[in-house]
DNA sequence: CTCTATTCTCGTACAGTGTACGGAAAAGAA
DNA sequence: TTCTTTTCCGTACACTGTACGAGAATAGAG
């Protein structure tokens, strides 16, 4: 069915967003920048999600007109992959190996999560989206100097990263909707009345007994601990 | 009508939308049905990708004027909603269970992994969506029946569900988008390009032999498989 | 200096989105 | 019949991303 593929996909050439190196000696100097606008829809998605990303209030935020942005970046799914990258700047790419690389990778797990925390978009704005930055491959450097100790191969050690990254992602996510939801205590109490009216119901008795020993409650973060210890202690073995 | 409404967040009581038994008895008999609506939806979604699910395609589909889905459902969302627990309902709910609950949950597991994979946009729509359905509710209660032999608490039991859930779902989306990537070549090799001449530029030593030292490529399921064992062998410890 | 090439700026316009509104149509109840 | 409730859907509106192109700014050439 898919044969009309000759439409370009609105993600550019690696090359050309990336590593360019600023040629134009000619023409009107640009009153704005690349980082500015990043920084700003950044700021944008920080306080009022992802959804409120438009060009519009983008440029708005930065003082330029609407299509002025476009000078900066091609199309918005280039801005949403500027903006990726953009916080992973905050992510720390100082080689701080003990040499208990397990230990290192948990605790890049927990910067991560922490990450994520702080920007709620960026597990959505993550998904399907490829194109590491330099922010992102100066992280990604630190990961695999981590990984030495462990012998793994090429590609293992970058699928340790992807499987990594799209762990914790996960969990953010998840994290993230949980306290959205009891940020509202309506719609919470009214999942929780759904959810008990469909455990009496006769059909669900595991969820019944499941939602009537609820054992005591973690925190998310006890919660992520445990499951990432048991991803990474097992990691090169089997 | 709804009287309440005033706050915004489009998700709707829970209630209303999944446990209503089909009250009117008057007024005029629908021409449609909300399974018609949400199977069209589906096939839409699965021929052209999620961003091709509008309401006009949609209302086209099934015959309908645009408006008339508004009475099936209150809004997009809701129509998502429905989209993720329809397809659920292919997900097995008898219990197979076969006393090594740690081979049970795996093959649920590459169940859900198939399962995403023949929705492609499964693992997009699923992020940040809440309100299970009666499809996800009866699978859920396979995978609690699945988890008795643990001993788990009950809290314990649904965040091995969400976490697997999470878990397949990010592996997926990575897989998708993989094979989504090497369906056009241009893009691919151009990626392929970029990470080269990144590794070469002398600030990225690990991820230059990462590159040079590949290992023999392993599909997709068997890197999937690996992972999965690693996070369930180490369930119920430490 | 003027001329010209180049680059950025941004107002306008357009196709496409979700959905509010309200009238017309249908069907059971009174 | 008339009333009430429910569904159907054409029209309209606010909002989206972005194509187009005219005008402004800058740098080099003459």
């Amino acid at each position: 069915m898919s044969r009309e593929g000759e439409t370009d996909a609105p993600g550019i050439d690696p090359q050309q967003l990336w590593l360019s190196p600023a040629q134009p000696r000619r023409g009107r100097k640009p009153a704005y920048s690349r980082e500015a606008i990043t920084a700003a829809a950044v700021a944008l998605a920080d306080a009022e999600g992802l959804e409120a990303v438009t060009m519009r209030k983008v440029a708005a935020q930065v003082g330029a007109g609407v299509m002025s942005l476009y000078s900066y970046a091609p199309d918005k799914e280039t801005l949403l992959n500027l903006m990726v990258d953009h916080v992973s700047g905050e992510l720390p790419t100082t080689d701080t190996s003990t040499g208990d690389w397990r230990a290192d990778l948990k605790a890049i797990a927990h910067l991560q999560r922490a990450h994520m925390l702080r920007h709620p978009w960026l597990p959505a704005a993550l998904t399907g989206r490829r194109i590491p930055g330099p922010n992102t491959l100066a992280f990604l450097e630190r990961v695999l100097a981590v990984l030495r100790p462990t012998g793994l191969d090429g590609t293992a050690k970058l699928e340790v990263f992807a499987q990594l990254t799209a762990f914790v992602a996960g969990h953010a996510a998840h994290e993230i909707a949980q306290a959205a939801a009891s940020q509202s205590p309506d719609r919470a109490a009214a999942e929780a009345r759904y959810l008990a009216a469909v455990a009496t119901d006769g059909h669900h008795p595991e969820l019944a007994e499941a939602l009537s020993a609820p054992g005591r409650p973690l925190t998310p973060e006890a919660t992520f601990t445990r499951f990432l210890n048991r991803l990474i202690d097992g990691l090169d073995t089997g």
